[in-house]
DNA sequence: GAATCTCTTCAATATTTCAAGATAACGGAA
DNA sequence: TTCCGTTATCTTGAAATATTGAAGAGATTC
């Protein structure tokens, strides 16, 4: 049986969460605090890592990052909230695998805890750095670079690819990504989505009318593929 | 035209819900007291039920633990005020999918229903991956490769190969498959399925005009084998 | 108050879906 | 077996639908 550390605060989201857990067969452990949830994970044998952001004694980031300097690689997930969205490129940098974002349905937590657990799927991106092909992007800097040369994008078109990244090959819809990366509280149309595609392919793309990278998926969605 | 019920005391609401609902070409049950919403949300064919909290002679989160006690899996969507936050979470302990807090906005409660309505989010029997003979699917991705070749398939195809495959080794007939893959709405004709079938053979076949696995059931229909 | 970022709108463009018709294959009856 | 009506295959093209890309309005930030 699986093991899982739920580190979290309000009761509530706690209980919650160690229930829906339970009735899929995980065994969980809890601390409501950064530094109990810190030695837990050293302690412990454990599967993985969910990370409430905003917590007392010590904050999420950096149980994340201490983990991270420590050797430790678990997968971990962060739970983000709506006004720590900016804070969310920082889960990356710290070395998180992937986040959800509150309020989050149980449905969407219970997949992306499958896919951290899948075996071969632990996704690492320890490192504030990403490359592929001709590209590298440093994600604490907000800069990336195609054939050495530099170019920006804005904190939202970061997060937009972050988020592909994120879910490398995977086909991602409009509302999905909506949904995760803009969040329950705003109502953009599914056509902003297309602009930020469009806007991102501009910079990271040789050729943007014929991606290699962020591929269309027709009457689906997008993609992104490492190697084209 | 997807069926939501609406279980609601407060009239206000749920005249207020039941005209946006309809707006949006959803078709709307109601009940005003939980026995009613139980009663209805057992009896009839219903996509996602919101379920109001606080009810007349049963409360929602009875209504929820009894349905989900009864196997029932729809997707519910629970309504909670605001003094009732603490207990957002319950919703999730109950087995509820997702909640809002009153006073919500009408893009607010739209966007979390099609959230909830979206295919993948709610737990039904996904086939993630597939592979007989020499091809291998990837129906996350929307991708395939025969002997290592990839090939692309339109999401439509993927969505009939994925109903062979789930039926395996049965036989449909060109009216099954257009009622369930295609849906009520549609009424396209059974040349069309020819295509399609067509158009997959082309690519998973070998030898598509003398196809192993996507075979013809002369008079009948299609069905799908793994081994041919 | 300028500059940047975000989001919407709309026409052009591309892809997918579907139907119709010609040809080939099937299967039962003589 | 051969014939013939029925069913399936496959091509082609038009209609429906989706995506692209630019331009501009509105919001935010510095």
């Amino acid at each position: 049986m699986k093991r899982i550390l739920i580190v979290e605060d309000d009761p509530a989201i706690l209980t919650g969460l160690e229930t829906i857990l339970k009735e899929e067969q995980y065994e969980v452990l809890t601390a409501m605090d950064g530094e109990k949830g810190y030695r837990e994970a050293r302690k412990e044998e454990i599967a993985l890592i969910i990370l409430d952001i905003m917590l007392p004694k010590k904050n999420g980031m950096d149980v994340c990052r201490d983990l991270r300097k420590d050797g430790v690689g678990i997968p971990i997930l962060m739970l983000t909230s709506k006004k720590e969205e900016m804070d969310e490129v920082m889960g990356f940098e710290v070395g998180a695998n992937d986040y959800v974002t509150k309020p989050f349905s149980p449905q969407r937590l219970l997949a992306r805890i499958r896919n951290l657990l899948r075996p071969g799927n632990v996704r690492d991106k320890e490192v504030a750095e990403y490359a592929f092909q001709n590209v590298s992007l440093d994600f604490k800097r907000l800069e990336g670079s195609k054939n050495g040369v530099p170019f920006e994008l804005s904190a939202k078109e970061f997060e937009v690819l972050k988020y592909f990244i994120i879910h490398e090959g995977e086909v991602i819809s409009r509302d999905t990504l909506l949904d995760d990366v803009w969040g329950y509280e705003s109502f953009p149309t599914t056509r902003t989505v297309d602009n930020y595609i469009l806007s991102i392919r501009k910079k990271i793309e040789d050729n943007p009318s014929q991606p290699r990278h962020l591929l269309t998926v027709h009457t689906v969605g997008y993609k992104f593929v490492k190697e084209g």
